[in-house]
DNA sequence: GTATGAAATTTCATGCTTGAATAATTATTC
DNA sequence: GAATAATTATTCAAGCATGAAATTTCATAC
């Protein structure tokens, strides 16, 4: 608990002043996280030829070698379960991606990365990480530091409890 | 200039930490993000039954009371043309805008709400209003303005440009 | 062992989103 | 004023995303 800057109850602002600074905020958030986000796609289509979606895919497939079923990959990704199906369809096609059937539940599916995933996904990590730095770079570690708190603290708002939380 | 937490030149850091610390700090803006974004929609959903692009469309309209031409509006919402296409049908289907051509150039539309288009945006704006207050009104004025500062830094950065920038 | 319910996945309908291609109109240039 | 280019909007194919329904399998209770 050491956040001087950040209430530490639920309290809700009502005036109008504050009300309209807050959709000021949520406004801005959303207009730069969208166009960082439209940076990255685009980047992974010109170079990489492929999308964010598969993109995340292959990243939680990367992190957990052994393979996930496809409910712990939705769930990790937070998407619906019908969503991962049609994405791990295409990423088969492609040869990224290996089913296997889980042994002892014949209802399961263990999904993981081929070995030409894995490479795929080490190169574009790798420039990944370089188009993040360049535009983050620009925030000093102090106010990099800040801003991840300032999040986490809006993150775990009484405004935003749905019931299930969790983090890999 | 008057920024002392924000680097002014645009210097790219090479430190493993502090790449990580970007990656990090982009991966916390992207899950809090999505995590209003999804609350948002939701509640458009359950309360409202609607979506977040028609939200986003008929926001548009309602601040241009004379209308919009179908280019303005997918420039203002910064989507594709074809994209507020479909959007716009779908409202005009529903009663809530109207299509009226523009003298002068055939080509063009002007889109603009109906009647019934403004009042229900009305409401949906007000509920819209409080669930963002719900979950950004546990910052401190100070912590939101500081948050919108270093926003705006991070959309300016030199990872980000593209061409065209222009605001509303 | 059979019924009942829970779990894992897929299928489906609907809508959003993009980039590219097309079509129609307007503006420019020679 | 005819050829060329630019603007405006729609159409199209592909992929992403959701929530709901359906399917198969598993676990439990009886």
């Amino acid at each position: 608990m050491s956040d001087p800057d950040q209430r530490s109850s639920a309290a809700t602002n009502t005036s109008p002043a504050l009300i309209k600074q807050s959709l000021r905020l949520w406004l801005k958030m959303l207009k730069t996280t969208k166009h960082v986000e439209a940076t990255i796609r685009e980047k992974l289509r010109i170079e990489f030829d492929t999308t964010l979606p598969r993109f995340d895919v292959m990243a939680a497939l990367y992190r957990f070698e052994e393979g996930l079923k496809m409910s712990e990959l939705s769930s990790a990704l937070r998407v619906s379960n019908g969503n991962v199906t049609g994405i791990i369809e295409r990423l088969v096609a492609d040869g990224a991606v290996l089913r296997v059937p889980v042994a002892g539940d014949k209802r399961a599916m263990l999904v993981r990365l081929t070995h030409k995933g894995r490479e795929e996904f080490s190169r574009m990590a790798a420039a990944h990480e370089l188009w993040i730095n360049a535009i983050f770079g620009c925030l000093t570690p102090d106010a990099t530091a800040r801003l991840i708190s300032i999040l986490d603290t809006i993150e775990h708002s009484q405004g935003l409890v749905t019931g299930e939380e969790n983090d890999a």
